[in-house]
DNA sequence: AGACTGACTGGGA
DNA sequence: GTCCCAGCCAGTC
């Protein structure tokens, strides 16, 4: 029932839980596009001002908030990052493989 | 209507 | 280990 790739793209971020983060690769793998990456930051730059997906939760696989210019403020992603617990240093976030959140393994 | 770009990733040289 | 190229979907020019 994919009425549109994006909301399937929600729906994933959605489900990521509070102090852990996801990389683009591992969402658009997750909908079985892994070259996909690409559209899950396209889906999150059309999210804009929705609070309702945790977008800033979703980075690259470097674990640098890339998409930090999308929200109110460059500075927004890092802050909710950091209430989350989150460390985040020159814009990437610290063990990131750590707080890594993968789909395909913790929600079977 | 055709082509390019974009919050990306993986593989090959 | 580092750099370059190709692929994905949707929106914009």
């Amino acid at each position: 029932m994919k009425e549109n790739k994006f909301e399937d793209i929600y729906e994933v971020v959605k489900l990521i839980p509070s102090g852990r983060a996801c990389s683009y690769g591992i969402i658009a793998e997750f909908l079985g596009s892994k070259r996909g990456a690409r559209l899950v930051g396209w889906a999150m730059n059309a999210l804009q001002n929705r609070i309702d997906v945790p977008a800033h939760r979703v980075v690259n696989r470097n674990g640098f908030l890339s998409g930090k210019a999308a929200f109110e403020t460059p500075t927004s992603m890092q802050e909710r990052l950091e209430e989350e617990g989150l460390i985040i240093i020159e814009d990437q976030i610290q063990d990131f493989e750590k707080i890594l959140w993968n789909p395909n393994k913790e929600l079977i």
